[in-house]
DNA sequence: TGTACATCAGTGAACGCGCGTTCACTGATGTAC
DNA sequence: TGTACATCAGTGAACGCGCGTTCACTGATGTAC
């Protein structure tokens, strides 16, 4: 917060984390350009040196993001190894983790609005990072027999939907907050019911 | 939208049904008061004959979104008896339906910010439909064995997030429009899934 | 090491804009007699 | 049926506000010699 004389010193970065600040607190229409050169400590038309203008500051917070959550899954799925199984649960495990961590990125990425294609930067980080998801739902694709095997797309689809789900319904105020348990609880058991459900769980567990 | 003279006639509801047109179009945060006058063919200043403000109006759009949405649950779940298990899959079905069907409503329940507790009509209607999903999901759960049987509220909750994924994700434009199945397949193939892990349709089908 | 100068990050004043909200008002409607 | 009057829905002008963006500028930094 403190500025070093007349130059800030790392501007870009400060102005970033005023953005997601100001969004993981009051939403994505509760930041402006202005608020966020008044806590770095800057005047507005500074911001202009750094980003094209309000958007492309959402963007570039949301390409973080996605750069920290490839980078999160990606951990998630390799330190599963060698159980696919295994891998699958952590990776749906650091994707809640990830919402409560980084929530400020978590709502640019998902609900500020700002469409993947923005940037090509941003729209390169989104794809790689669900590679990510996508390739982890490959590996435990194969365990599956192949003639009942889902298309991984699929269940990736389904693991992202409930994950994403609990996050905006239970893991914020509104509106299914008044639910007795944690975000936590609800999306790893029903990870758990949804996997049984494929096979890949025995029934007893 | 053609005014009768100096009295507009249905003012209130013109008002409500240009803020859930402006809302499904735009977004939230697209959403002004003046522009809603602006659609109604009336002055901003008019608006305050019917709602306290900006905010009380959303909420009873949003409101009457969870009129609705009570009512289509309480159908399909009344529709698919007397199997519990076709009750309950035609009311997921419902609820992308009205999803689809209601965007405006949709938003102002699930994406606007307005908290459950802003009036008390929100509150109880809203209080309503999530009981009529609580019932759905007890009368299910009556089939589950009683020791396996986890808290209905539980996988109501599972069903809800994972609809609730789906359509943020996948009914809309970003993020993952780029799927390359329909929501509707997503869906339905999800909680088909889910119900298979429950033990509550033969794994074969 | 010292000076001249190019580079560039940030200033501050100004802009036009649309917003939500208020106010005293006026025109239309409906009711009492 | 006709008139007087209360009710109330909508007007239109005005307000203060914070926004995003632009512009010519200035102060600090770093490099060449």
């Amino acid at each position: 917060m403190l500025k070093r004389g007349y130059h800030h010193g790392n501007l870009r970065q400060a102005l970033i984390e005023a953005c997601l600040h100001l969004i993981a607190e009051q939403g994505p229409q509760g930041f402006t350009l202005s608020e966020a050169a008044r806590e770095a400590g800057v005047t507005p038309a500074a911001v202009y040196r750094h980003f094209e203008g309000r958007e492309d500051l959402i963007a570039e917070a949301a390409r973080q993001g996605y750069e920290i959550f490839g980078d999160l899954m990606d951990y998630a799925f390799d330190k599963g190894q060698p159980s696919a199984l295994a891998a699958f649960e952590a990776t749906g495990r650091a994707y809640l983790a990830f919402a409560r961590k980084y929530p400020g990125h978590y709502v640019a990425m998902f609900e500020s609005g700002i469409g993947m294609q923005r940037t090509p930067e941003l729209h390169a980080a989104a794809t790689r990072a669900m590679g990510v998801l996508q390739k982890s739902a490959e590996a435990l694709s194969q365990h599956i027999p192949p003639d009942k095997r889902p298309p991984p797309a699929m269940f990736s689809a389904h693991i992202w939907a409930m994950s994403h789900g609990v996050v905006e319904l239970f893991a914020r105020g509104s509106p299914g907050s008044t639910s007795p348990f944690s975000p936590e609880d609800i999306l790893e058991s029903g990870i758990g019911v949804y996997l049984r459900g494929l096979g890949l769980i025995a029934p007893d567990r």
